[in-house]
Order: C-alpha cells, then structure tokens, then sequence
DNA sequence: TTGAAAGCGGTACCAC
DNA sequence: GTGGTACCGCTTTCAA
C-alpha cells in the first residue's frame, strides 16, 4: 500500500498538502490536481488507523445490543446505519447478549479504538462506560434507560402495556394474562405496570398465575404459554411484551392439541417474519427503525458539537430535557 | 486516558517494558507485579489505534453480509462471533444490502482500519478484496461462491434443491413450482438446477410459469406465490429456494382466501420466528451458525499462518482444496 | 531481562 | 496557500 508520503513525492508537494486535499481544505488547484492524480495512480488509500491515532477518534460508531438475533434490534440496526453513514461513520455492530461482561468489553474496545462513541441497548442498569467518557466520547442509550446523564432514546412502556391491555379489553377479553420479561427489565417492568393499570382501570381482578416472567426470546414465550394454559380458567387473553415472547407464545398456541377456544394474543412489537396472517392479533408496533435513526441523529448532533443537557426522548411521545441546537 | 508511558513511570520502568507486560512476554516478575500495580492505579487502557498502526493490523474482523436482517445472516454472524471471540477478535458486522458499491467501501474500510481481515457473503459474482489483498490480510468468503482465489464456505446448493424437491414428490405432489432468487445469483440458480434435476429424474414436467424469480426477501416470495396462486393449473406444491422467500409464501397462502386446495410449501432454509407450527412443512435445514463457525475456523488457520492452497468447503459434504494444517 | 530510540502513517501547528 | 516538523501511543529492534 502506497503512504501518504510516497503521494506527495510524486505529486511534487508535502504530506501536509497531501491531507489538505483529502480533507477537501482549500488548495491550489492545480497541486490538488496533482495530488488526485498521483493518488490513483499508486492506488492510494488512507490509513485510517494512523489517522485515528492521529486525531484521537475514528470514524466509526460501535451498535451495542443485546441480542443481534431479534429483528428488533436489526431493524434498529439498520436505521443506525443508513443515518451514521450519510456523516460518513461506518457502524460497528456488537452482540452483548445482554451479558454485563461482554457489553463492557465492547464498550471498553469502542474506547481502546478511539471510537467516534457508541449506541447501547445496554444490558444491565447501570453502564460501564467508563472508558469511553474519560475519551470524550459520544454515548446514547437506547430502549432501555439508565441512571447515567447520557442522552436516551426510548418508548413509553407503561403506556404500550396499557394501550394492548386496553384493546383487549376493547375485544371483550376480561381474563388478560401477561408473559412479562425477566425481572429486573425495566422495560418488561413497565409494560407489566401499564397491563395492570389497564386492569386496574377497567376493574378487572385476574388470578396472580397470570403473570408469568420469561426470558425475552422465543423459548421463553413458549413455555410461559404453556404453562398459562394450564391455569384455571384458562385466560381470555395472553400479553406478549415483546416480540420475540410474542412469537412463542404463537408457536405454542398452534402447537397445543384440541378445539377449545383459544386465548386470543396481543403482542407488543412487530412480527416481520411471521407465518401466517397476523392482521387479527392485537399488535402495538414499535418502529424499531426509527428508534435507530433518531439515536444516530442524537448522536451526530452531539458529534457535531451540541453540548447541552442530555436528553431524554420517548418516542411517539413526549421530548424531556433540552432540545437539539 | 492514561498512557503507557505514564504506567512505565508510576512503575519505575520503560514503556518497552510494560509492553512487554500485557503481551505475557518473559519479564522479572516483580517488575511485572510493579506493571500491574501501576496499569490498575491508573485505570490505564490499551490504546489499539496505536498498536495497530505500529503492528499493522488490528483484533477486528469484518463481516460483511447482504442483509442483517435475515435471521440467516444473524446466525452466522452467532456462530463467527463466537469463534472469533475465543482468538482474542471482534466482529464487525456489515451490511452491504447485496449493493457492490457498499461491499466495496465496507471492504475498503477494512482495509484501511487495517483489519485482521474479513469473512464476506458476496454481493456479486467478484468480490472487490484488492486492499486486504495488497495488505496481506486474510479473506474467506461464505454463502456464495467466487472465482477468486480465496477460501471458501458454503452449501451444496443443487443438493438442497434437489432434496428439497424430492421431499415433496415423496409426499405425493407432481406440479411443483419453484420460487428462485434473482437471475445471477449463484445460489439461487443452483437451487433451481437441482428442483430441475429432481423433477426430471422423476420424469416430471411443469409449465414454464412455475418458475418464478422474486428478490431473496418475505416480498419476493410474497408476491411469487401470488403469482402462482393465478397459474392454471394450480402448483400443487411450492418450493421456495431461501427461508426469506418461504416466510413470503407462507404469508400469501395464509392471506388467501378460500377453501382450496393449497399447495404444499418446501423451504431450504430454517424458520426461527415463525408464528405457526411448521412441523409440517417441507424443509431443508442449513445450519447457519455451523457455516459462521466453520469460515472463521478457516480464518483463523490462516491467521494462525497456515499458507496452504485456495479450501473450498461444503457444508454436510465434501472438502475439496487442501486441508488445515 | 531491560531501556533507548526509531518508527508506524497521518494531522495540525507554525512560520513563511 | 504551503512545507517543515512535532507528535499521537504503541511495538520492536538493538545494545547493554
């Protein structure tokens, strides 16, 4: 690989004009012409690493979620992307597995790479980013929230378990059960408190066997099902708070034997790769990829100098803290 | 940040020296325990831009996908994570929307991040590896097949057609229509030849209308079914060459009115989030993740200086090309 | 075993 | 507008 060096020779003028023009500084046309010219001859390509050593940041943004598999955080994924690479950041995506080691690791490699920042669906409630602030980094929270005075990009989870609970209601369901996350998920957390304030507000009492916690994946939405038809009465309703849940909670309907009537199911997320016509669920969307795209905004913003409060945005919803410059 | 000279001071000794340290090169160990005392005191972190800008390669491999967001392409992403975590890597995770220009750039970055290299699903039929080439790093490419002299990983593809088609003769089904992918895909082509090569061996023929191709996505297949819903006679059975187009089909017969008859449905490819009991379908399993893990074995032979010949590998088959040392 | 010092390839300041 | 050059933080000879 030629350097930058070997450029200027031939180009008959230093280093310093060399990156002047790559940077699109202003230079004397015809130097600049020269330097375009002796670059493609030698097939010159910048040495990013040099730079970033150079510059104390690169221009790469590292995604860090907790599950790559969910179409969830793929879609969010892809609005990442599409809007970091508009500011020319390419993105890094990692899989925490919500494993508080793996995402300090990531985060920690984001620092020690001199990375522009990083968005994080983070996997516990408290952040190890230690690093990267000590950097100066750029740092947004996504999905779920934390203590830390970063900015935040998320949905009002209350209001999406209550809004489902409420069209099951609307249905003429009475007996809703839940299939909550892990304990300890915030987010499953709140959407568990909106199921019961919808209840609590229609007056409706139902069995405490009807709140089951699962892990947030298939698996889990499946046994939960599972065990919830077991219960009596069978309930009316089952609330999926999460996508994958959801699509548990499906499998294991179809799977399970005999005519009787089966639960209906509301699902709080989207299916994209569902196998049958899900128009009649009760279904709350979430807009994954616009979860994305405003956080990489948010992240440029702040990339780009503002420096105000950090912020705290609910998608679909209300803004808290300061606004964009 | 602190810096490794500073760690060198607090403990009394040269950055040579703490270098050594973290790398578990021979030192006297109390220095080594002077290295250790003085790096945690400080909170001191490796600055990797430094380290591969004087190494000339960094712990970063690129994986560079068609889209992220096929549950395929995730699962691959798993099993090459994995692998590659253990070496002491981490995995970038790139999607090049099957757009050459991205793959190019996404490569071009790794290149130029000097990367230790990249794992990539080829978008067209040559695959732009020129700077990792000139830098000597290392390429293995997956899914899709290239001239190029690189190693390679991935499926039988006229097998898994073949197979496929047979499963749904066996079950009884003489129309058997093919959902292929776009013309010049490698794969999809090669699906089709063996859902030929079944259908001939069977001494079966079909209309030409029962050869579609629709884009490798759930609206490809979607729009393909529709399509062949229209088709007199009726395709008593479907074969739908990638799981993105199967999900489609699925859709389009679950959307679709009637009491007919519907076709039966074969997919070559897994159906992690299907919302139905798909026990009963037709289907060919790929083992995405075996393929992550497998090509980053092979990168890691080649990292590890295994110089050997061009290997081509094939999934549940054959090995052609040299062995792993 | 250890330290001094020369880079790795850019960027940016400073003087012209 | 341009060139000289110090420097980013680490790795790796080379000598001691």
């Amino acid at each position: 690989m030629a350097t930058m060096a070997e450029v200027a020779a031939r180009a008959g003028v230093s280093t310093a004009t060399v990156s002047r023009v790559l940077a699109g500084k202003p230079v004397r046309p015809d130097s600049a012409e020269a330097v375009r010219a002796a670059a493609t001859e030698l097939d010159y390509e910048l040495d990013r690493t040099a730079r970033s050593l150079r510059r104390r940041y690169s221009d790469l943004l590292a995604l860090v979620v907790p599950d790559v598999e969910n179409p969830f955080f793929t879609a969010v994924a892809r609005g990442v992307e599409d809007t970091a690479r508009r500011a020319g950041l390419s993105v890094v995506l990692c899989n925490s597995d919500d494993d508080p080691d793996k995402e300090r690791r990531y985060l920690a490699i984001a620092a020690s790479e001199n990375m522009a920042g990083a968005i994080v669906a983070p996997a516990a409630g408290d952040l190890p980013v230690g690093g990267l602030a000590r950097k100066g980094a750029t740092v947004v929270v996504i999905d779920r929230s934390v203590e830390a005075d970063v900015d935040q990009v998320g949905f009002d989870n209350v209001a999406l378990g209550r809004e489902a609970t409420r069209l099951l209601i609307d249905r003429g369901c009475r007996r809703i059960a839940c299939i909550s996350g892990p304990s300890g998920m915030g987010t499953a957390r709140d959407r568990e408190l909106g199921w019961r304030a919808a209840l609590a507000e229609a007056g409706l009492e139902v069995p405490p066997e009807y709140l089951r916690h699962a892990n947030f994946r298939v698996d889990g939405g499946r046994r939960a099902t599972e065990g919830l038809l077991g219960v009596t009465p069978w309930p009316e309703a089952v609330l999926a708070t999460n996508n994958m849940v959801g699509i548990g909670a499906l499998q294991a309907l179809a799977a399970s034997p005999g005519d009787e009537p089966r639960p209906e199911v509301a699902v709080i997320g989207d299916l994209p790769y569902a196998t049958t016509d899900v128009s009649g669920l009760v279904q709350v969307p979430l807009r994954p990829r616009e979860l994305g795209v405003r956080a990489a905004e948010m992240f440029l913003e702040r990339l780009g100098g503002f420096t105000g409060a950090a912020r705290r945005v609910v998608l679909d919803g209300t803004t808290t803290g300061a606004e964009p410059a």
